[in-house]
DNA sequence: GTCCGTGCAAAGGATTTGCATAATC
DNA sequence: GATTATGCAAATCCTTTGCACGGAC
């Protein structure tokens, strides 16, 4: 199906050999509600579906996935990392310490300033993260 | 000596009981050149000095201090948590993923951006960090 | 057929915990 | 003296690695 086929592209510009755990897990980042995943819940998730992949595979098609630009890790506070797909638009991220949903948003001001800030030190950012933690109206 | 007195105050405002690991463990986080320090290196330091603190205490204390808000622990990209003393003042950090230096820095504009943000989504900041890994002018 | 990817089990690093002893108040 | 803290070793959590086998190109 058509899917498979752009999932099977996606690999292949990676310079990621096409196999069945890469697709089921790039097909597992890319239709979960929660766009934010740990390595253990792709694992039960691949696990609920009836398909045989080690936790060990996930976390080395995770880590390949970010070398490959096509996933993003976060380290929030939680203890394990979480991954999203890289879509291309950076964003920064609220997260709910009670629920641990995560929320998306950008703000150019925000941005800008921290480039600013960065030159001002003479340092040249790499990356950069602004984790917001706190309580989500769903849990208030 | 004056300065163990203030300590003392400081773990017994905290509800804590003054003990030797306590006291040693505060001192080195008081008088250590870089302010952001792990576990491991406050455990090292305590056996350079002839000190005989368990690597678990250290993590045990450094926890309490966490929790008795005394110290501040961060989670950068390093593996391994690092701790600061927490004096009351926020400030955001630049992490140099080649020496590991940190630097601290305060922005009114994004802080306030920040709050905004948080608000237009119902959200109530518990706490927040922002992070900015790159290359410190030191290492280019 | 060659090479890379996978599963499993075992290793790894950071941090926590159980328990008997030792220190504080 | 009662209670809390410590040291040590063992346990735990998340993640990575070694190795023999199986699958992709």
């Amino acid at each position: 199906m058509l899917e498979e086929k752009l999932e099977n592209k996606d690999l292949k510009k990676a310079g990621l050999k096409v196999t069945v755990p890469r697709l089921k897990i790039l097909n597992i980042l890319e239709n979960t509600a929660a766009r934010h995943i740990s390595a253990e819940e792709v694992y039960k998730k691949l696990l609920e579906s009836g398909d045989d992949v080690g936790l060990a595979t996930v976390y080395r098609v995770l880590t390949q996935f970010e070398a490959a630009g096509l996933v993003i890790r976060h380290r929030f506070d939680s203890g394990h990392a979480v991954f999203e797909l890289d879509e291309g638009d950076h964003h920064d991220h609220m997260v709910c310490v009670k629920c641990e949903r995560v929320e998306e948003f950008v703000d150019k001001i925000i941005e800008e300033r921290q480039l600013a800030i960065a030159q001002s030190y003479g340092f040249k950012i790499t990356d950069h993260c602004l984790y917001l933690y706190g309580i989500c109206q769903g849990c208030q």
